[in-house]
DNA sequence: GCCGTTTTCGGCCCGACTGTTTTCAGTCG
């Protein structure tokens, strides 16, 4: 009897396989059809369950009868034969070395059958006597390595959130830029992408190439770095205190465009990226676009004209994709029309909505979180502080509901008066309760001007149960927005297992929003659901979650993650002005 | 293992850097 599976159960299963049988020192191009197969499930829209019931999986790019005869087979009986197969000539332990920088399957398989050992603890051990040294292809400056890698993987996380690595690349970015002969820098990779959370840091810079060694120079002497990884003339990495890896790459002006594009990523963008030129007969790099001569290699004497990464999609036939769509996540098939996707834009922000005061558990008064709003060029400002049920967080009862209200109107009557082009609308962040209920009764209810319904306890709750609490609550009429729908703690805490992919068309059908809580810490809705999100017409809005004054700032990590969603401004709540808004609100 | 209006076989993205090498394999992004 076949059990209904997951896409992302599916994938993972997928590359699972891919990466035993790298491990077994399989044929890589065998290992990365898996891969590839992975990623097609992994992007897939609809159900997988009806390819596998319909057996039409093969209809898919990347599934071929062999990985779709192995998932017909998973369906059926839960298990695959070729995975078990190399389950017995791979052990499990061996999964992790991979995370050690400088040891690929290569290395770790031959260590592995070499000594006999499958725990980091023996590898860190053989690693010290000498064994690992002794190894044909392999030296005492390896063994080094592989021990100093170790060391920073225990003490450091493989990665940050995106306002840690913000810092870090401000200060390279400001030291290489103050460099002599440094024409342009930019941070590429992750960083640029607006990804959710980062491992290494990509800077990029054009120069001429007599300037690279100083600018190198520069680059490995700057305070945070603690150690170099490796030192080129071209590119270098090095190891900040934070246990950050940078990399800077440099190159000549003239290939900076390809060049960004190449760092920038993603390596499923780029992949895709070079197969098209391929197709076209051209052949894509780091160092631009070039005719194919005549054994189907790059002729670099025969470049096309390339002044900008707008250039390179066009030669192509693709319009601009912005860096944050660059996932190899259906990004192509938006840009084939030739028209740029419209993403909403810092700059399109007229007001900001879910910002906490010392009513709760903010820093600030209302009347100074207003101040550095009207500060930032914002019209508009929404206070929701917590409800009740918060009571760890100061959350209001009704009657200081009440009174906030008071306070509220007497400062909007001061802006009026002085004439002020400010509102401040009185809003909540309620605690959506266990059976999906809001904070207060409906009368309190309706005299906010806007409600954010948030779980902030029981996220572990079953899926099944959290998505009907969700749903209760985007069915009540007086809810205007669902606040960070899974709950999520980048890097500290998972999320609820809600299937956003079912809240959301129900979201969108009872006209309530879901916040895109632009907290780095959060960045909750995930851009993953953008495409489901455009599907059904989902409204928005990007939300600070702010607690001060400068947490009104991380607007722009929301700005970053909407835009990789693929929202564009239509469908961002504070891009309105405030009397559309308050017209939406109703 | 997958894929094909140039191919049903022979390709599969590509270059920099390191370490262990006397010419290159492995890793990384």
């Amino acid at each position: 009897m076949s059990h209904s599976l997951q896409k992302d159960e599916v994938a993972a299963l997928l590359e699972e396989i891919a990466t035993l049988m790298r491990l077994a020192g399989e044929n890589d191009f065998r290992a990365m059809a898996f891969d590839r197969a992975a990623r097609t499930i992994e992007n897939l829209d609809g159900d997988i369950n009806q390819y596998i019931e319909k057996q039409t999986l093969t209809t898919l790019k990347g599934i071929g009868n062999s990985i779709a005869e192995d998932l017909y087979i998973y369906a059926e009986t839960g298990s695959i034969p070729v995975r078990e197969k190399l389950l017995e000539q791979v052990p499990s332990g061996l999964f992790s070395w991979l995370k050690i920088s400088g040891l690929g399957p290569k290395k770790i398989f031959k260590i592995h059958k070499a000594l006999n050992i499958t725990e980091i603890t023996e590898l860190k051990d053989r690693c010290k006597d000498g064994s690992v040294a002794s190894l044909p292809g392999l030296g005492q400056k390896s063994a080094e390595n592989i021990l100093k890698s170790i060391r920073w993987m225990e003490q450091f996380a493989e990665r940050c959130r995106v306002d840690e690595a913000e810092i870090i690349a401000d200060s390279f970015v400001g030291i290489l830029s103050d460099a002599e002969g440094v024409e342009q820098v930019s941070v590429a990779g992750s960083l640029r992408r607006a990804s959710e959370t980062i491992g290494d840091i990509d800077i990029l810079v054009a120069a001429q190439e007599v300037h690279s060694e100083n600018i190198m120079e520069r680059f490995v002497r700057n305070s945070e770095v603690v150690e170099v990884l490796g030192r080129g003339t071209t590119k270098s990495s090095v190891r900040t205190g934070e246990g950050r890896q940078v990399d800077l790459r440099i190159v000549d002006p003239e290939h900076y465009p390809a060049a960004l594009m190449y760092f920038t990523g993603s390596k499923e963008h780029n992949v895709a990226m070079r197969q098209r030129a391929r197709t076209r007969n051209l052949q894509l790099n780091e160092y631009g676009l070039f005719h194919q001569n005549a054994d189907n290699q790059a002729d670099f004497n025969r470049p096309l004209p390339v002044d900008s990464e707008t250039d390179i999609y066009r030669h192509l036939n693709l319009a601009y994709i912005p860096p944050e769509l660059r996932e190899g996540h259906g990004e192509f098939e938006l840009a084939e029309g030739g028209i740029s996707p419209d993403l909403v834009e810092l700059r399109d922000l007229q007001g900001i909505i879910h910002a906490h005061t010392t009513w709760s558990d903010g820093k600030r008064s209302i009347r100074e979180m207003a101040k550095a709003c009207t500060r930032r060029g914002y019209r508009y400002l929404a206070i929701t502080d917590h409800s009740r049920t918060a009571a760890y967080a100061g959350g209001l009862t009704v009657d200081r509901v009440y009174e906030q209200w008071k306070e509220i109107d007497v400062i909007n009557n001061e802006y009026a008066q002085r004439g002020t082009d400010f509102y401040i609308l009185k809003g909540i962040e309620s605690d959506i309760l266990s059976d999906g209920k809001l904070d207060y009764p409906d009368e309190v209810l309706k005299g906010f001007d806007l409600v954010i319904g948030s779980v902030h306890f029981g996220l572990e709750n079953p899926p099944d149960k959290m998505l009907d609490r969700l749903m209760r609550a985007a069915a009540h009429p007086h809810l205007h927005m669902l606040g960070h729908p899974t709950g999520r703690l980048l890097l500290q805490r998972e999320g609820s297992k809600a299937d956003l992919n079912r809240l959301i068309p129900f979201a969108a059908e009872h006209n309530t929003a879901i916040e895109i809580n632009a907290n780095p810490r959060r960045l909750d809705l995930d851009w993953r659901y953008g495409r489901k999100a455009r599907e059904v017409n989902l409204m928005s809005a990007v939300c600070p979650d702010a607690h001060s004054e400068e947490g009104l700032d991380d607007v722009r990590y929301g700005i970053g993650t909407a835009r990789k969603a693929g929202f564009p401004a239509q469908r961002i709540l504070n891009t309105f002005s405030l009397e559309e808004l308050m017209k939406r609100l109703g």
